[in-house]
Order: C-alpha cells, then structure tokens, then sequence
DNA sequence: TCAAAAATACCTAATTTACGGTATTGCGTT
DNA sequence: AACGCAATACCGTAAATTAGGTATTTTTGA
C-alpha cells in the first residue's frame, strides 16, 4: 500500500462533481451531499459539454463524477469516454431515473464505476463515492436485483418463446455440454433414433440446421448461462 | 403499496438469524447488530444442522437469515434450499471470506437475496438486511467489482489462456454463427481446408473434439458474449 | 373419453466433420 | 542464416450428422 492514496483521502473531504441537467435536483443533491463531512461537491454543471471543457482545463480534476444519464443534448453514456479521457483519474458514478439492463451494460463497460438509480438517498451516494474510492463497484440493489431476475427468467422465457418440450430442452443441454448423438442416447437410456428426432424438431422449431448453432442460439437466447 | 410490509418494518427491529460456524465471529457480530436499534440477532447457530431443526419447529422464522458460505460439515451454499423450504419468506444473504465467482452465482440461483463478504462493516450489513426487507439484492460492491472485471477481461484472458491466434479466434466467431467449414472458407477467401486445419488447431489447443463443443467453451470462457 | 401433443423408434441417402498425415510461404527474432 | 510460428493448402477416410420419411405408444388437456 502507498502512502499517496491515503493522503487524497485524508484531506477530509472527497471532492466531486455533479453532471444532471435538472438544475434542482442538482443543487439540492450537491447541498445534501455537502451536509455531511465526507464529500465535498465542488461543482456541478448541466451539461456534458461544459464539464468537459472545464474538465480539460482546470489544476484539480475531481477523483469522482456524478453522471446523469438521461440529458437532453448529449447522453450520459456518450461523457463517459471523454470524460475519462479528460481526467484519467476520475472515477464516473452513472446516476439515472432508468433501470434499463441495456444502458447499464454499456454504461459499465465504457467505464463507468458505479450505478445508482435516483431514488437513492444521499446517504447511498455518499457510500458510493466511498466504496469508488476504495476502489469497488457499487451497483443499486435494485438494479442487481433487476439484472438477476433477467438471467433467471430468460431460460424460461426463451423456452416459452420457442415451445420448446422438456425433452428437447434437456437435450439441448446435453449438446452444450459437447456431447454426441449416441452419448446422449445412452445418457437418457433412448434409442438414438429419438434423439435424433429431437435434435430435428428443435432445429425446425429454432430454425437452424447444426449443432453449433444451437449451442449459440442456446446461449445468446439465455436458455443457457 | 400494501400496507402490511410497512407493519412488519415497524415493529421497530427486524429480527434475524445468524449461522456460522465461527462462533466468536458470530458472537461479536451478532452484538455489533443489536447496538443499532434497526436489526435484532434473535439466535444465532453453528451448524445448519441446528438451525434447520430449529426453523422447522419455531413459530416466527425470522424474514433474514445471515449465512456464513464455509462451514466444515455441510456447506452454506447447501444450507440455502432446506432452510428456504422450511421457511418459505425467510431471505438468504450469504456472509463469506471469499470471493469465488463460481459461488456467488450458485448462492444467487438457489436463491440467496444477498452476497457479502466478511470484510462488511456492521453497517454495511444492517444496510443490506434494510435492502433486502425492501426487495432489494444486495451484493457487496468487490464482489460486483470482480464479476465485471470478470466480464470484461474474460475474452483476451481466456484468449491469452488458449493461445488462440488471431486467425483462430476469427474462425471460431464463424462457428458460433452458425456457418460450415464451406461457408467459413468462402467467406474468409480461404481453402476449405485451410479452415478445416484451424479447426483442428484449435480443437488441440481446447482439447475438445467438435463444434458444438467449441460453441459452448466459447460462450463459457467469455470469448463470446 | 377423445384428440392433440409429446416421446419414442426405425430407415436411407446425402453431406459434413474429425483427424491422421504432409508441405509451402512469409514474417519476425536471434 | 537459422529458427519458430502463423497461415496457408491438400489428401483420404471413418465416423457423425442432417434431413427426408413413417409409425407406435404415452401423456395430457379439454
């Protein structure tokens, strides 16, 4: 461990800076933030496009960025890059009134540390900031929540959507698992004549004609994780 | 809205159960809780064992069960179904020193509410028991850390793993939509059996014997999202 | 209880795959 | 210059797969 890092950290409070259009909901987020010891919000914009240029030209950049995500000009999403860019530094926490998976992916993978939805109290924010600075990713539960009962319901979903029988699901997961026709005739104590019957009628039902593209379709339709 | 959450949240502290084997640990956590006022640690057991025989017969299971993931005779991911069918509204945050991917994602589907780890302040986790009694699944921020890195790293570590050339990885994505050796080569200005060589390759270096398979390791090792 | 759906089984022909070889070319590195 | 490695190409063949049928039994739902 460095000595450095807790140096930012002890200079009391962690600086930030807050990007949401809606002007109210900025000041009253940065005056509530700024109540309490921990955080400092030193500006905020309402726009991407002025944090930007000030970002680029100013000593201190902050080590943490609120982002609003839903903003009329310029989305969010497209300040992460050069925002970071800008401060390599700095840390982006995505806040935003949507829980849409989508966005929460890209947001994530373009860089972004954390994800909060707006419900979240100042107190929540706070913890954020702290956790980014320790170094975590702070997701809202209600997000993770979201996303997890996403992945548990696709396998359903998805074998809802292409009706597919008990029979040819567990089939499927045998191919997946690399399995050959005779391999998993055996497994299921059937003749290997009905597991090709099977394998014939997912691939009408899936419309595809190999196995390979089965254990794609498998994945990306989330029939299998 | 109902009404009736809010009646349970309000009879002042929400009363839990802790299992874990560490019985100081348990103890001092156990304590540490009850200082705040929002959670009360009604009981606390060493083995899932004991707890079961206890919820099984009790008349008020508590709606929050702390569960500790490593325990020496059964372990905590095995605890989640019984104690979650001896208790129908009793929620699941698993507790725990590591922070193994595999896990998290077995403890989420059998259907554990929360993830934290051990290194979680007392309030960190009277926050994620809040949580959870408001639907929501928490899951610590390292954890979450560590199943983006996951996420996002998998495809060129999995890939520097392999060994897998460029060409390689290039036919492979081929695979996974789905197209024949014929179209692979056609679509690349290949020979057919050029492909058919890079096929062989790579089968060697995943030591696997076909495409389905191929598909499937893919998806799995995060070449392939 | 009757019909539909699902699961089972078999056959054949055409096609594709898997895998054992061998071999040439070009591109960096040493 | 020598070497390794990636990329390319070719051959042959046994095994596996796909796709077109037909057909019986079991299960299930209306």
């Amino acid at each position: 461990m460095k000595k450095k890092k807790n140096s930012i950290l002890k200079v009391n409070r962690i600086p930030i800076w807050i990007i949401d259009d809606n002007k109210s909901y900025c000041m009253v987020l940065s005056e509530s933030l700024n109540l309490d010891k921990k955080v400092l919000c030193e500006r905020y914009f309402h726009s991407i496009r002025t944090a930007l240029k000030e970002i680029r030209t100013c000593q201190n950049p902050p080590p943490i960025i609120l982002l609003d995500i839903k903003m009329p000009q310029m989305s969010g999403i497209n300040g992460i890059v050069p925002l970071r860019e800008a401060s390599q530094g700095t840390k982006i926490i995505m806040l935003t009134s949507y829980d849409d998976e989508a966005e929460i992916q890209t947001a994530l993978n373009l860089g972004a540390s954390g994800y909060l939805l707006k419900t979240s109290t100042p107190e929540d924010i706070i913890r954020a900031i702290e956790r980014v600075m320790e170094g975590g990713s702070p997701i809202d539960p209600m997000v993770t929540k979201k996303i997890m009962g996403m992945l548990l319901n696709a396998s359903k979903e998805s074998r809802y959507l292409h009706q597919l029988t008990d029979r040819e699901v567990e089939v499927i997961h045998l191919i997946a698992k690399g399995f050959s026709t005779k391999k998993i005739a055996k497994k299921l104590s059937l003749s290997r004549f009905t597991v090709d019957t099977h394998l014939k009628n997912i691939y009408n039902k899936l419309r595809i004609h190999n196995r390979h593209s089965l254990v794609a379709k498998a994945y990306t339709d989330g029939l299998i994780r």
